[in-house]
DNA sequence: TCTCCAACCTAAAGTGACTGTAGCTTATCT
DNA sequence: AGATAAGCTACAGTCACTTTAGGTTGGAGA
């Protein structure tokens, strides 16, 4: 039986996120000791373990509840799970692409300031747009009017 | 003059977000008419989009607030404009290596899954963590005890 | 047994950067 | 004059925690 703190320890959490986790019904309500404070067993260190990794990996607390659900019978199909994966790839993808381009551009700035004074600063000028390096608003995906 | 809508249209934001940043400082308070409303003119404009395109290279409101001090006055060095893209810029290849370790064990997972029941599933062994591809705690620069 | 103190507890507020809602007022057009 | 799109304020909600305040418990040493 472990106290919070030495879960949150093996788990490499912390122990007010164990708790959250507990508030929001992601792990189920601990055991006690009489004077109130919560004890945890192996079972509970696999859940926190499951919760942490899959955070690691992007997905938000809402799929994570559905994939503990699906995890914890192990018949059906996992069908649901490859298909949360595959949307959080899609997702994380998009993702790298903005900030390849956010790096790109900065790259540019940053290189491209050669200058010590704030009237021809490349980077004050990238940020006030007049730039026209690789971060126009298109590239950013951004709904201007024309 | 535009009112807010017309400069949302312009720039390419929402007419809340100019009203939120009106009211944490970043643009300072509209023109009003006599009736109440708010009316811009081409400074205005100038300054959204100098913030929507900060926005845009990830800097926060707390960082574009120094950006357009800085930017307002033409005297003086930019080295503080350089120096927040290079944090910036720092951040996001940090951020972008993370992304990537992430995509690439979710490839995995998602790749790796031929199968159809949750007993065997990859995706959800990735997620209880005895999965030994690139992404055991140590690649996310987890903080885990021995 | 007593005391000490780190570790535990709850409840509530704060974070960042907006977004959404309710209920009202204004500007503009016909 | 009436209709209505667009504006206004104030406040609550989002996500995933983190922080704070103020109080309680458990285990170890004297």
């Amino acid at each position: 039986m472990l106290t919070i703190g030495a879960l949150a320890r093996r788990a490499g959490s912390k122990v007010q996120t164990i708790r959250y986790y507990e508030q929001v019904g992601l792990l189920k309500p601990a055991k006690r000791t009489m004077g109130g404070q919560r004890r945890y067993g192996v079972d509970d260190i696999a859940r926190l373990t499951f919760i942490l990794h899959s955070r690691q990996f992007g997905f938000s607390l809402d799929v994570i509840r559905e994939l503990l659900e699906l995890s914890s019978g192990s018949q059906g199909s996992c069908e649901p799970a490859t298909l949360a994966a595959q949307k959080q790839l899609n997702a994380v993808e998009m993702h790298l692409l903005l900030l390849f381009n956010q790096k790109k551009a900065l790259e540019q700035m940053v290189k491209g300031c050669t200058c010590d004074v704030v009237a021809s600063c490349q980077v004050l000028e990238g940020l006030r747009g007049h730039c026209d390096g690789p971060l126009s608003n298109e590239a950013f995906g951004g709904q201007n009017n024309p």
